[in-house]
DNA sequence: GTATTCCTTGACGCCGACGTCAACGCAAGG
DNA sequence: CCTTGCGTTGACGTCGGCGTCAAGGAATAC
């Protein structure tokens, strides 16, 4: 199959097949007219690609993963080296998720405080203050 | 005070301050030696750039804040713009935090998946398989 | 005077994963 | 023959937030 037919049946584009090819990551044959010539393999494995692609790995993340399935493994992740990556992901991810839950919460704190000062300040008067038994 | 000085007290350097003053978002005053010119009250916006910054905000997301604070106002999150900002960015990380969650359950499943077929296949044999009370 | 350190503007570099355009070749249908 | 629609390579553009020179002026120390 040419490149318009493995791009569309995988969901990417040309460019980006072109793009993987410049990096190594997805080497095609040559038809006899100069045309790269792709099969089902490669279909596999750019499907690959792109599934990590969809997880947030960069692209060289996924490199063992390709070279895994070329070596004749039944699955990307059945090498040492993809459980690797896995590994340091999932610990990259941990991290994210605990800086960006921080921040959620602390950005969280400062629209409650700055509505709570919104509401005090507009209406007539400092605020109702509510009914409590305080200084009357 | 100067450029230098206050790049240095706000921890950050004088490349980003020029950058903020292109951008519109921090200009400066200029000395009659062309040199520019700053006073606390910069080092008050700038520090609340660098606080939003680090929380992860885009620069174009900040000027609400600083706008506000030129403005008169105590705080920067004293106008509705800013509230509005916060609002949108809580948003933002609710989504982001939640896709990254699902990334990271799935990237974990496919992990121990992974690990577990590994182990089937290396030892002696398919697997220990445990003493269980099945099929002898 | 001169050495040092600050300041000025301008402009290119970087990063990743492509998008987009240019200018061309090749194949097939009418 | 001509058009249409694939393919080819090459090269520049994008986005944000600066880093990193380069070439020069200004203020201070000695």
């Amino acid at each position: 199959m040419r490149i318009g037919e493995l791009a569309e049946r995988a969901g990417t584009t040309t460019r980006t097949l072109r793009y993987y090819e410049s990096r190594g990551l997805l080497p095609a044959r040559r038809a006899e007219n100069g045309y790269r010539s792709y099969d089902e393999g490669d279909l596999r494995l750019l499907q690959q690609i792109r599934t990590l692609q969809d997880f947030g790995f960069d692209l060289e993340e996924t490199r063992p993963f390709v070279d895994c399935l070329r070596a004749g493994h039944p699955a990307g992740d059945s090498c040492p080296a993809s459980l690797a990556v896995y590994r340091y992901k999932l610990a990259e991810l941990d991290a994210l998720i605990g800086r960006l839950t921080s921040v959620r919460a602390e950005v969280g704190a400062q629209l409650a405080r700055a509505e709570l000062e919104a509401s005090a300040d507009l209406p007539g008067g400092p605020a109702p203050r509510c009914e409590l038994g305080g200084q009357p």
